[in-house]
DNA sequence: CGTGTTTGACCTGCGC
DNA sequence: GCGCAGGTCAAACACG
């Protein structure tokens, strides 16, 4: 078993913020001691890089549901013109990892890869297999620490998670809990 | 053969 | 309007 260090500075109503949570995935663990989104305010382990308004950010409502919260199907077809495009809410993490691909316990299927601005790296888009599940994750290194993984989530998960990776599956579950919590 | 990856083309939003 | 950059599609391909 490998091991990832991931930072969450989630502020689920016990714990402390910005704690290390260790989970059996990844090569080599490191602490994420600095990263560039730290100055300031301390710590940008977890972000949430974006919000549907806040009318449909019905976070609450997804308690049950093991995953991400998010609204349901929206593919560009759907998007009808003069209409205003509604955003689902993404949630970003970064991993110090070796390798790109965090095992969270959902099968992933790439459907493109772009190179990135300003960056030496690409960026992997992928897409949830389970069927009539339409969560996305964008998967990019940081131009800063080539180490350290940005992973963005996008959507919720519409089923159970397919593999008993019981460690990333309670980091999901503190997700939830951060994303019902106001940010700051 | 089923499943996942690669990759160029295409679409869309946005800033100038 | 144009060009750029990000995001997605889908055919071809690889692999077990």
């Amino acid at each position: 078993m490998e091991n990832y260090t991931l930072f969450l500075p989630f502020s689920s109503s016990t714990t402390t913020s910005a704690s290390p949570v260790s989970l059996n995935m990844a090569p080599n663990s490191y602490a994420l001691t600095d990263l560039e989104g730290a100055k300031g305010n301390g710590f940008l382990g977890l972000m949430r890089e974006m919000e549907a308004p806040a009318t449909s950010l019905n976070v609450d409502n997804n308690s049950q549901n093991r995953g991400f919260v998010g609204s349901e199907s929206e593919g560009r077809l759907e998007k009808k013109r003069g209409e205003k495009k509604i955003r689902k809410p993404k949630h970003a993490f970064q991993t110090r990892s070796q390798v790109d691909i965090l095992d969270d316990g959902y099968r992933w299927r790439k459907y493109g890869q772009k190179a990135v601005k300003n960056s030496k790296f690409p960026r992997s888009y992928y897409r949830c297999t389970h069927q009539g599940c339409n969560v996305k994750k964008q998967v990019q290194r940081s131009t800063q620490d080539e180490g350290v993984v940005l992973t963005t989530y996008e959507g919720t998960h519409s089923h159970q998670i397919e593999k008993s990776t019981d460690n990333f599956e309670h980091i999901l579950r503190q997700m939830q809990i951060y994303s019902s919590s106001p940010c700051n």
